[in-house]
DNA sequence: AGTATAGGTGAACGATTGTTCACCGTCAAC
DNA sequence: GTTGACGGTGAACAATCGTTCACCTATACT
């Protein structure tokens, strides 16, 4: 194991990074210079960052989880080099600040495969494109859908052949924009 | 904002927990000993916890983004409060050390709502139940499905009726259970 | 042989850390 | 009116922080 799965480790378990007289231990060094030096290398690679005054910043790295291109590949051997990573939350939430997430309620949107008791991340914004899967108050009422527009008229459309679509008497105004979906089992 | 929220938006922006000279403005208090007392408290109430040796520690608390129940209740004015709050990473990953990411080739679980370009969160193991999805050695090639068994038979189920149901011939190993799928758009 | 260079030790440095203590005002309870 | 709790100030504390310097020992290159 190198410094840099080291440093990862230990930023895992211990939800901060160690400081130098931890590192001499975690590393094997009897010198704090010894550690220094490695550390220098770490920041010219982009590994770790340091803060305005010294302090050691975590790299989205340090909260990455192994990423294997196909289900066709297999696992690797635990232990094996893995070369690809994705760090599932900043995958998943671009702009934190106007993120929210939503319990889907019913299966208005199933054929884009968004099942109920999903959960969607949604960013706030008021406008889409065509096609965009939206929450909107139609109306008085929210309601996720896809975004359709043509000829200046707006209108929502359901992913379920039994449901209709929705055209607005009065009002539609795009509170979010779907961003992804997640879901556990 | 209370004192919870501004450790939480510190950070959040800084990656690291602020020591007690810089919770000195950040609060406002010109004594550190003011801010001893709130992490006191903070501690107490489990807001953040403390290292073996002084080091401050986030919660979970700190990396969560808002959960509204259902879409129906549309967004929170910007500001406003919201109780309920949802961590992606750990809500979607139990065991870090034996998770990994796959992408998912092809439309052979469709009809489970996991989509060609989905990806899947898969925890390393050797034994599934009955209804699981599983990622399986079949013969020598890998591939996600159903787990299903019958009086002592293994084999593996497709969600989609253009694939056919797989028997192994010679072996079937199981090498992850698929603990969750996510997807952005 | 001579000499950089990389990687390590060991000791020292001032600065900053988190902690602790004595003290002070305000408010509410008795 | 006195007391006690609460929330704050200000100053001091040893311990630890990250940094830096001189030095040592291999290995590789002229």
């Amino acid at each position: 194991m190198d410094y840099q799965e080291k440093l990862i480790s230990f930023y895992q378990s211990r939800k901060r990074m160690p400081t130098y007289s931890e590192m001499l231990s975690l590393f094997g060094f009897k010198s704090k210079n010894a550690v220094a030096r490695v550390i220098e290398k770490l920041v010219e690679a982009g590994v770790v960052t340091k803060d305005k005054l010294g302090k050691l910043i975590p790299t989205s790295l340090f909260d990455e989880i192994p990423l294997l291109g196909s289900v066709k590949a297999g696992l690797p051997a635990p232990g094996e080099a893995v070369d690809d990573t994705l760090n599932i939350e900043s995958y998943l939430v671009r702009k934190r600040e106007s993120t929210y997430l939503f319990e889907v309620d019913g299966d208005s949107m199933i054929d884009a495969h968004i099942a109920n008791g999903d959960i969607v991340i949604a960013e706030r914004t008021s406008s889409a494109r065509q096609g965009d899967i939206v929450i909107a108050n139609v109306d008085g009422e929210f309601t996720m859908k896809y975004f359709c527009t043509k000829n200046g008229k707006v209108w929502l459309e359901p992913a379920n052949k039994n449901f209709k679509p929705i055209y607005p008497e009065h009002e539609l105004t795009i509170v979010a924009i779907v961003r992804g979906v997640m879901r556990k089992y």
